[in-house]
DNA sequence: GGCTTATGTTGAACGTGTTCAAACTGAACG
DNA sequence: CGTTCAGTTTGAACACGTTCAACATAAGCC
């Protein structure tokens, strides 16, 4: 969480910290404007005022830049998420915001969203969406699904099975998102609204005895493979 | 199928086809000598016994190099998948083979796969696994599942839409395997096995009628998404 | 004030993917 | 044989991410 929020409370910030703003400001700036690749790093420490140099001192790859975006997306999603779930305890209305949520926020920003998706295939990168030094983003955004599916309708058995599955499906609509040429990516919000209305009433079978072991051994699975959250 | 099967084949090659056989072949001992990072153009270059530009004249990037190798992937695998469709009915048994033969033949280029993936990132690069440059690899790996579970066993109602998750799953399972450390990338194998045995016994709940309305959902918005192949 | 140390800042230099104008090769044609 | 021309090959040049040794500034301490 720390990570997350600091580059956007920011109140008290000591001088590098303005600096590491500038230069997130001008890249975003020039991101927009010119698209990720066309946007070079000497650009970017030009329109923060400095040397190219600087700019590396606070971020150690172009790469950094986005994530540092990301960070802010999540935080800026979590505050929204938690403001709609104030406002309704309907299942799918929460789960259909923290989706919609993800794209109102990246709206502007599809090409850069490609460019973190990109860090996914790298094991060996550290900003890689996957590694371990971005378990705070990672986990901040499973969280919000796990809080989404905390009312009464949902039983505990199957929350953290649930936003584990409904983060994996966010991760997809992310992929979906930065393909979708559609004006406005209109296509990416119909398919949001398309697969909760598609999911949500299969959720009571889930809830069916019959269905228990199944779910239990699905739980076990994911288990043994390492890709609960927390024991990574 | 064309383009895949062409540099496999290669029986009657004119000097064009064998000298981009032989950059190929350069690179990829390269690759998996040194990793695809640590190769350069140049390093290919020179071990194919050409200059640098001669390389780029056969293959338009360093990622195009990647997706020919992976076109050898997909037919090497394709043909032992068949090998293994001709052994058993058994759909847990052919899907099993179609997951495993992925790693099987990909054993030793984990990077390189990664390197794959990363185009899936790129709306505009046309070698990206997305693209529509791509279709003809992405349809053959859709179509062996396809073929796995066109068995008795299986209605073919469900096929379609059954062989789109899988493959889906296949693209999962690759993300798993490129960042899988164990050794011999037993977890990914385990994982497969653990995968299979869980959703086999789950398909006769899908054959019910009672959920007959439930899929025809799910392929309508699949379809709506334009996330069905033949009609991107 | 000087000295030390931590923190920032600089820009030249390097490596590498990619481009491109120019040159080469050999087959087809008259 | 000379000409033409598409196909192939060349390597210099470019752009850009990244590194790094050197320098500058500020902060703490005596």
């Amino acid at each position: 969480m720390t990570a997350v929020s600091r580059s956007v409370v920011s109140s008290k910030a000591n001088k590098g910290e303005r600096t590491r703003e500038r230069i997130l400001e001008a890249a975003l700036a020039l991101f927009r404007e010119k698209g990720f690749d066309k946007t070079t790093m000497r650009d970017i420490a030009k329109a923060a005022g400095m040397s190219l140099g600087a700019a590396y001192y606070y971020f150690g790859s172009k790469e950094a830049l986005v994530l540092a975006y990301y960070e802010q997306v999540v935080a800026i999603r979590t505050e929204r998420a938690h403001r709609a779930f104030d406002k309704t305890s309907d299942v799918s209305e929460r789960i259909r915001a923290v989706y919609k949520l993800h794209f109102d926020v990246a709206r502007r920003d599809r090409k850069l969203l490609g460019a973190l998706v990109r860090s996914v295939a790298d094991p060996d990168s550290d900003v890689s969406v996957f590694s371990a030094a971005t378990r705070e983003v990672r986990n901040a955004n499973i969280q919000l699904f796990r809080e989404a599916l905390a009312v009464d309708a949902i039983p505990e058995s199957l929350r953290d099975l649930g936003s584990l599955g409904l983060w994996t499906l966010d991760l997809g609509l992310m992929l979906y998102f930065i393909w979708d040429q559609s004006p406005r990516q209109r296509k990416t919000r119909q398919l949001v609204d398309d697969a909760v209305d598609t999911l949500m009433p299969m959720l009571p079978f889930l809830s069916l005895s019959m269905a228990e072991p199944m779910v239990a051994r699905v739980a076990k699975l994911l288990l043994d493979a390492g890709l609960v959250p927390d024991d990574d």
